[in-house]
DNA sequence: TCGTGTGAAGACGTTCACAGCT
DNA sequence: AGCTGTGAACGTCTTCACACGA
């Protein structure tokens, strides 16, 4: 019954004193709490400042320090680690190992997932190269598109299957994370043909709103409105600061 | 002094009674106000769903249609648009290419921007063909690589620069947004580089939490943490769900 | 009656201030 | 003294409830 979060158990945390409530997946937070997403986002930001600190061979850390490091305000990195438990050592901080461990443990960060890519265009290609993904434990274990054939001028190491595959592969791999870059029309069918067939977490770069049952989760990486975005903010701050 | 507005002024909004405060860019607001970041991010949905729904002939629209559309609560979208002024007209709804004026403008998508790329990897190759920016009024008038002339297999229409023009360039063609998709290692510096010559917003897909002066605006955009939050979360609902 | 516009209430997340451990 | 952990205060964004106009 408690299955997904058996990893977690395996060895028991030391500096956790509140130990784990038992009645949800959140008993990584100390109660039954719901974590708010941003948090989540930015554990994985500290997870990976961790890592750089510990292959440097650093021991220790205060909260002020790894604050600055990602870019956050040290009372809320703090913050942030409470919800899972105590970690540090007043008047010390961090021991950078072990939170280096708690913290990969909290975002499942231990087994690698594999994950499938559908719309092998120009994105799509890039992104089955992505370095990035593997470093965080992930890997993207094959690809689909309407014309898997097309002459792509590039080394890929996943197969690149017709959308007709796509089906049984999810089901017979057991896939739930499905990353995709088809075109905006196409977005919303493949993606109902995707969850009909047990994926249940979406990565998606069309830039199209998806329309998705409860059960599954959507990201949406929206690459023009990051763009316009940018430009908005940047034009007020130029205006801001002129009149000052 | 007024001149990022200009443009806005062109040509007076009819339906906004309550017409724009005179001090601040923000003027496009109803008062001096400030508009939160989630609500502009939210009217470059809006945006991309009314120009579809203009295309396709649609005349007027009501709140809790688009709302639908694009994936928000209808209150939420009408207090957004609060933000501006009055567009609707009650009992009918809002007015699709009217509106579509209307948040185009205070979005600033009147006049394309030139935007540089710099890091000409896999990632970088793929956004300057990359389609939606282009949508959405942008265009990536070059790239800039260390290593310009390595190859590369694909056609893209842009030129790559060595690094060492880099400087030269954007403060010629006043180029005020970058695109940064250099390896992690070298983001830091390459941001620095790119601020000391006039840059002044970088959309960052180097997984690097870059330091930078509070007149630069960051926007990361992190694939890896996207992906690892997709995986928390639905491992969350998996579990949650067998609860029940 | 239908749908917008908006003050008020509510939910959520962040920051402060300080208590408490080492 | 130094730094963590946390209740309380604060600010921000979202949702509700309903007034108002077409």
């Amino acid at each position: 019954m408690r299955s997904p979060c058996q990893q977690l158990r395996e060895t028991p945390l030391p500096a956790s004193g509140k130990a784990a409530g038992d009645s949800s997946f959140d008993h990584l937070a100390k109660n039954g709490e719901d974590i708010p997403k941003p948090v989540i986002y930015r554990l994985s930001i500290y997870l990976r400042c961790l890592t750089q600190l510990r292959d440097e061979g650093r021991q220790t850390l205060s909260s002020e320090a790894l604050a600055e490091y990602a870019g956050v305000k040290s009372t809320q990195l703090r913050k942030d680690l409470a919800y899972f438990g105590q970690f540090g050592t007043r008047g010390l901080g961090y021991n950078v190992t072990q939170l280096t461990t708690i913290v990969g443990r909290v975002l499942g960060t231990k087994k690698s997932r594999s994950v499938v890519l559908i719309g092998v265009g120009n994105l799509g290609l890039a992104l089955l190269s992505y370095q990035g993904f593997r470093r965080e434990g992930f890997h993207i274990s094959a690809a689909f598109d309407l014309v898997p054939q097309k002459p792509r001028n590039k080394f890929i190491t996943q197969p690149v299957f017709p959308m007709s595959f796509v089906s049984h592969y999810i089901q017979s791999n057991r896939i739930r994370i499905a990353i995709l870059c088809t075109p905006p029309g196409a977005a919303q069918d493949t993606a109902a043909l995707l969850i009909r067939h047990g994926i249940t977490g979406i990565l998606n770069f069309a830039p199209t709103v998806l329309q998705v049952p409860d059960h599954v989760t959507v990201n949406n990486v929206d690459l023009a409105i990051e763009l316009e975005n940018l430009s908005y903010f940047i034009q007020k701050k130029t205006f801001t600061e002129s009149v000052r």
